[in-house]
This record gives C-alpha cells, sequence and structure tokens, in this order.
DNA sequence: TAAGGTTAGGTTTTT
DNA sequence: CCTAACCTTA
C-alpha cells in the first residue's frame, strides 16, 4: 500500500472510501488530482476490473495526465480504464448504439462554426431580423435548452419560456430551435450538446442500452463537478442509479462555467439526492503562501453561495501581495515586464516560473508587446487552435464529408473550394432542389440534371470526385488516403500556390496535418487506423494535443479561465478595473459577479509564493482610450495583507498627490489624482512603435540568399532586421530560421523569402 | 463568379 | 483596433 503514503488522513479516508456515493471538495491546491489517481489505483487494488471503472474530466489533457499517472501506478491495466471528457467517452458510446437513435454511426460532430453556418441559412430562409435573431444569441438559447434537456417540441410547449420569448419580441426561437435540429439530423451531425442531449435520450429510451451501461460502469468517478450542467448530470445520475459508486470530485469556489451552462447547484444539492453520502473535504493548501491563500479566502468570503470548508496553509506567511498602478496599459505591461525581469535576477529564476493571467484576450497584447521589448521569451496558451485554422477546416471537411455525404456543412465549406465554378447561386439550387425532393443535398448533386436547374457539369464532377474519396478509403492507410484527398482535391496544390509568407504558413499546417495523420496510421497500441477511425476523435481535440515544447523556457500568458488547475511560483494578475474584471457583463446580477468573483479565486489561487495585481488608469478598447477605475475586488481584500506600488508616474505630467492608501483605489467619480483627459491630451499612440509594419531602408533590394550562411544579418520587406538562427531543408527548399529584432522568430522559406543580407 | 469595400459587433471556453 | 459577415461592383 506504498502509494497511501504521503497522503494526509482526509486525503487518505477518501481514496479508501471506495462504496457508495462520495463527495470530495477538494480546495484549491489541496492535491486534488493526486487523490483521484490513488483512488482510481486503490480500486484496481481492491480487486475491481478495471474494464468497470469510467472517470470523467472536463478537458483531454486533464484526462490524460491521470491515465499517465494511474499508469505509473498500477501498470497497463490502466488502458482498460474508461477514462475521458464527457462528450469523448458519450461520443464512443453513441456511436455504437447510433442505429437505435436512427443516426448513422460514423455521424459528423458540428463544432461551434458549424452550428452557427446552420443557423445562419435558418435565420435567412425564415427572413427574420438578423438584429433580434443575432446568431450568437440564438446560439446560446437553444445550448441552454439542450442542456436542460428540453426538446424542441417541450421548448415550443413550455408556457413560460415561450412568454418570455415573446416578451423579448423572438417569439420564434422555438421553431428555430426546431428546424435547427431537424437539419442536424438530415445531416447526420450531432452538436457539442447533443452528444450529451441524445446520451440522455438514449439512455432513458433504450433500458437494454441503459441496463448494459449501467452494469458496466460499477464505479464512476466525475472531475470538476462543478462544472457540470444539467444534461451532464443526469447521464451521470443515471448511470450511477444502480451501483451507486459514484464519487464526484470538485470545489464549488472554482466553479467559472456557469456561462456556459455549468450549474453550480449540481455540488450544492449533491447530498440531496445522495442522503447516504460520504463527504470529505481537503483544506490543506500545499500550493501557495498563507498570506496568498488568506486573501483567497477573504475574497470568496463575499459570496453567498458556497459550502463550507476552511482553507488553509502551513507554509511560511510569505510576501504580501503587491498592488501596482500604472495610467495606461502599454505601462502597465512594462512594469509587469520589469517585475518579471528584475524579479528572475534578484532570486535566480527562470522564465517558466512566471505567469501573467487576465480577464480577456485582448489584454494580451500590452503584455506582449512589453515582453518583446526586453527579449523576454513568453508564450501564450488558448487562442486559436490548431484545428480552428481555415486550412485545416478546409482539409477535414473533405474528409468529413467523405465519410457522411450528408454532412451539408462540409459540403458547402468545400463544394467551391478550390475553386470550381460552382457559386452560391447553384448552391442555393441544390439546396432547394433537396428540399423539394426530400433528399440530400448530396444526392441531388449525384444526380444533378435531373433535380437541379442549369446543373454545371462540375457538378456532377465534384459528386464524382467525394465517391473515388470514398473507395479509396476503403484500402488506402489513414495517411495514404488522407494524402490522396489533398493532393486530389486540389486544396494542396491551391495552398502551394500562395507564395505570401500566410500561404506559406497554411501550406506547413497542411502538412503538419498530414504528419499527424502519418503518425496515427503508425501507431501500434490501436488495431484500426483508417481514417474515418482517425476523424472519430477529431472534432473533440483541441489545441493543447499539439503543444512539443511545453518543457520550453517561457512566461506563461493566459485567460484566467485556461489557467485552472496549474500553479507558478510567481503570479501576475491584470487589468484589476471595473467593467474588465469584473466583466461590464457580470455586473447585472448577483451570481454573474459571484463567478467573477470565483474566477478572482481563481487567478489568486494559481500563485505559489508571490502575487501582484496591476490594473491600468486608462486603457484601449476598441481602438479608443478609455479611462478606468479600479476592481472593486481590490476593496475586498483586506489591506493588511497588501502592499502598494503606486510609483508610475503618470504618462506626460500631472500632479501626483494620491492622498491616503484607501481613497488612492477608492472608486468614487471626483478623484483626488488626476486621471489623463483624452479631450485636453489626445491620445499618442504609444503603441505604434511596434505595431507599425517595419520600413524598408532606403534602396532595398533582396539579395541572392544561395549563399546565405547562419549568423548573418538580413533584413527583410516587412519584419526588419535579424539573425539567421539556423538553416535546414535542400536546395530549393531551404528554410531559414531567422530571428527578428522587431517581432521575434521565424521561418522562411529561402525561395520565397525576399531578405537583403546586410554588409557591415 | 470573384474580388474589394462596408459595416456591425466585440467576455470568459471546452467539447 | 480587428474580425467576420454581408453587399457592391467588375
Amino acid at each position: 500500500m506504498d502509494y497511501l503514503q504521503g497522503l494526509n488522513p482526509e486525503q487518505k479516508a477518501a481514496v479508501l472510501q471506495i462504496k457508495g456515493p462520495v463527495m470530495i471538495i477538494a480546495g484549491a491546491g489541496s492535491g486534488k488530482t493526486r487523490v483521484i489517481t490513488y483512488r482510481v489505483a486503490h480500486l484496481i487494488r481492491s480487486g475491481v476490473d478495471s474494464f468497470n471503472i469510467l472517470v470523467l474530466t472536463f478537458t483531454n489533457k486533464a484526462a490524460k495526465e491521470m491515465r499517465e499517472r494511474i499508469n505509473h501506478i498500477v501498470g497497463p491495466e490502466a488502458k482498460n480504464i474508461w477514462m475521458g471528457t464527457f462528450h469523448s467517452v458519450f461520443a464512443k458510446i453513441l456511436r455504437v448504439e447510433a442505429d437505435k437513435l436512427g443516426y448513422p454511426s460514423n455521424f459528423t460532430i458540428y463544432d461551434t462554426d458549424d452550428s452557427k453556418s446552420v443557423l445562419r441559412a435558418i435565420l435567412k430562409e425564415m427572413q427574420l431580423d438578423d438584429k433580434l435573431y443575432a446568431v450568437n444569441f440564438v446560439l446560446n438559447r437553444i445550448s441552454a435548452a439542450k442542456s436542460a434537456l428540453l426538446t424542441p417540441a417541450a421548448y415550443q410547449g413550455n408556457p413560460q419560456i415561450q412568454a418570455e420569448d415573446d416578451s423579448q419580441r423572438r417569439p420564434l426561437l422555438g421553431k428555430i430551435y426546431e428546424t435547427y435540429a431537424q437539419r442536424c439530423y438530415r445531416a447526420g451531425a450531432m452538436d457539442f450538446d447533443d452528444l450529451l442531449l441524445k446520451t440522455n435520450e438514449l439512455l432513458r429510451d433504450h433500458a437494454d442500452v441503459r441496463n448494459k451501461y449501467q452494469h458496466k460502469f460499477k464505479y464512476i468517478m466525475v472531475d470538476e463537478y462543478q462544472d457540470t450542467n444539467h444534461s451532464q448530470y443526469s447521464i451521470v445520475k443515471r448511470l450511477a442509479s444502480v451501483n451507486e459508486n459514484l464519487c464526484v470530485v470538485g470545489d464549488d469556489a472554482q466553479s467559472i462555467y456557469a456561462f456556459r451552462g455549468a450549474n453550480i447547484q449540481n455540488i450544492l444539492n449533491f447530498e440531496k439526492d445522495y442522503p447516504d453520502l460520504k463527504v470529505f473535504k481537503l483544506e490543506q493548501n500545499y500550493r501557495s503562501t498563507q498570506n496568498i491563500v488568506n486573501v483567497a479566502n477573504s475574497i470568496i468570503a463575499n459570496n453567498k453561495d458556497q459550502l463550507k470548508k476552511n482553507v488553509f496553509s502551513e507554509k511560511d506567511t510569505g510576501d504580501k501581495i503587491k498592488i501596482m498602478r500604472a495610467f495606461s496599459d502599454n505601462e502597465e505591461g512594462k512594469m509587469v515586464a520589469d517585475a518579471i525581469m528584475h524579479q528572475r535576477s534578484t532570486n535566480g529564476l527562470k522564465w517558466k516560473d512566471f505567469a501573467i493571467l487576465y480577464r480577456t484576450n485582448a489584454q494580451s497584447r500590452s503584455m506582449e508587446e512589453a515582453l518583446r521589448k526586453l527579449n523576454i521569451p513568453y508564450k501564450i496558451y488558448g487562442g486559436m487552435s490548431f484545428y480552428q485554422r481555415k486550412e485545416i477546416k478546409d482539409m477535414i471537411a473533405y474528409f468529413r464529408l467523405t465519410f457522411n455525404p450528408n454532412d451539408e456543412e462540409a459540403l458547402k465549406r468545400v463544394i467551391n473550394y478550390p475553386k470550381r465554378g460552382i457559386g452560391d447561386t447553384t448552391v442555393d439550387r441544390v439546396i432547394v432542389a433537396a428540399d423539394q425532393h426530400q433528399i440530400t443535398p448530396f444526392e441531388a448533386i449525384l444526380d444533378a440534371p435531373r433535380y437541379v436547374e442549369k446543373a454545371p457539369a462540375s457538378l456532377m464532377a465534384f459528386a464524382t470526385m467525394i465517391q473515388s474519396f470514398q473507395v479509396i478509403t476503403k484500402t488506402l492507410s489513414a495517411y495514404d488516403a488522407a494524402l490522396h484527398i489533398a493532393q486530389h482535391s486540389g486544396l494542396l496544390k491551391d495552398l502551394y500556390a500562395d507564395k505570401s509568407v500566410e500561404g506559406l504558413n497554411r501550406y506547413e499546417n497542411i502538412q503538419e496535418l498530414l504528419n499527424g495523420i502519418k503518425e496515427f496510421s503508425e501507431r501500434e497500441d490501436i488495431e484500426e487506423k483508417g481514417l474515418d477511425i482517425f476523424m472519430q476523435d477529431v472534432a473533440l481535440l483541441t489545441n493543447d494535443d499539439n503543444d512539443k515544447n511545453k518543457d520550453a523556457d517561457t512566461v506563461s500568458l493566459m485567460t484566467i479561465h485556461s489557467s485552472k488547475g496549474l500553479e507558478f511560483p510567481q503570479v501576475h494578475i491584470v487589468g484589476l478595473e471595473e467593467n474588465l474584471f469584473p466583466s461590464q457583463m457580470s455586473l447585472n446580477s448577483r451570481s454573474d459577479l459571484e463567478e467573477e468573483r470565483r474566477l478572482f479565486y481563481v487567478a489568486i489561487t494559481r500563485a505559489e509564493y508571490k502575487l501582484t495585481i496591476s490594473y491600468a488608469t486608462s486603457r484601449f478598447k476598441f481602438g479608443t482610450l478609455i479611462n478606468c477605475e479600479p476592481s472593486r475586488f481590490i476593496d475586498e481584500i483586506n489591506a493588511k495583507y497588501l502592499e502598494l506600488d503606486f510609483s508610475a508616474k503618470p504618462a506626460p505630467a500631472a500632479s501626483s498627490s494620491f492622498g491616503d492608501e484607501r481613497s488612492a483605489w477608492s472608486r468614487k467619480p471626483a478623484d483626488s489624482f488626476s486621471k489623463p483627459k483624452p479631450a485636453t491630451a489626445p491620445p499618442v499612440k504609444t503603441t505604434s512603435m511596434l505595431a507599425k509594419a517595419h520600413v524598408p531602408s532606403a534602396g532595398f533590394k533582396p539579395s541572392d540568399t544561395s549563399n546565405l550562411q547562419v549568423g548573418m544579418q538580413v533584413e527583410h520587406e516587412r519584419f526588419g532586421f535579424g539573425k539567421v538562427i539556423s538553416l535546414e531543408g535542400n536546395k530549393p527548399d531551404i528554410k531559414a530560421t531567422i530571428f527578428f529584432k522587431e517581432i521575434g522568430q521565424k521561418q522562411l522559406l529561402l525561395k520565397f523569402a525576399k531578405l537583403s543580407i546586410v554588409t557591415e
């Protein structure tokens, strides 16, 4: 029982309690992952068959990490555990049971863009005001309905909902939802919410299926339970109802996804569902200093809705929390960058010991610029994932269409890309014909002369091409099939023809996708390696799957949301301003504001021993300079934990008598210190130095680069001056890695890049 | 049909 | 400011 050593009594008790309903309330930094992995290991050591265990997580990353750690303790047995995100586990089950719901087992999973596109088409057909029925709004509404397990019929039949929609002058939402659901069904597609909704329907309506999985999953564990929505709750409840060996782990204080349907009541009310529940509270924080934990506690104490717990730290008291004030967003960036620079050299730290956390992605810019100026290496997490890039989606759309020709969104995406003379008019005719004859668009195209008005020959050619793809994927390996489709669709050629830097990038991305498929083809741990199998997982993959050099020594930049679960020795939380954090959108209701506060709690508890909070008194928003007031959250921290740094001087030249400490961050409109007034001092765009494109030297002329050597200084028309770091590849395709002073490292193909060699 | 111009809108995010 | 969707024109 070696793995039980090193657990505190409460952790150990939670690990040992393997029977019956269990709830583990795990405070921030309390060793939650450890408890889950050990508990699973303990289940197996206690004789539970690994095939009977189901572990549900929120992200692929968490599932992967846990599997590795369990594997470490129990060995290859770990492979048999069903472990993954709700979406991936139930997508897998839905593919097996698809016929019972009238879906093909190779159904497409629509991502958010696909869903929006379907809705846009519907809204257009219904000729609805696109301001009243904004796509985002409609999709949110449908998503919320699905998460609440409301079918279109139930939605339309619910007088309360109908009255609400009527009063908002949006009476047709129910009808739109109905049409949307029909379209998805016709296309053999499920959106993300469907994966959960349809699982609910499957388990509810098919006793044999329900029975099968209830007996298969004798032990169920759910991580991040505070982030589950009603639909997820309902699946778990049903699956666990026979054996009731259900263990949920979470922290109500870290519930930050209510905006997306997570229902914090799931964890708050868990006790009502299972009266004989055993509750374990992990309250010792092993991550942070006492000051940090105390500040976090004092913040969260302002929330009404919460489970009682007492998170404490036995580490040192630690430094006070530093508050920095800047006069602009750019200055805030500079202060943060300077502080990191200083801390690193004084304390012999690494870049990766630092994280900068912000509320919105837009805030990364001023941080980036400041870091770049000081040559501090950084990495931004989040943002656009690999699979969201246009070229990747195009390629995948061809794959999707091959395996599911009814996939209308994939069809619309690639029917005229690359250009093959099938314009919007023709596509509209196809869709009209399909509607009229009650067939799918692809069927209409297959027999175009019969169904489609003025059908061009290219339409038939397109259908024939897709059919040929269907044939070859039956025999070729995933990689060979993918390469064939890339070439014969014309997509590869089209991208290759684009010699711009962006075009080159896109081409490389396709190569990377193909490489990924090749790796998949060569995997030895799975039996079926066709492209269709690869495709089953692709819609559920996200960016963090790709990050190869995650051990690189760089400062981490990310939103607070994506920082959940991570920890850093030193953390900067930036932009603590009213209307930004808390977000303006959250100010209407108590519950929204409480979620923002939990978000702040999450941010604070990422830090191990040094926490710095900053705000700016003015920043650019949507291109215009606005004045900002310090966040109310700063007021909520007991001043005894704080250390103020108001060393920054107002940008041009202004008075700087701040009064006493409290008033310095008071939010009263008439403040004692002067704020920069855009009227009297027009905003000087301090960003322009970096943001502006490089101006080439007079007489800039590309050099012959055939003899380019590592170490040479070069100038690029747009990227400016830089130094050649490395050269790789063979003659016509030599790739150079160049570090540009102004924009950082870039990879360029010499045959395309216009470089001038700088001679001294 | 394709390219260029205009306008509206804009948290957070995983799946 | 920046993106993406829509509209106008060659």
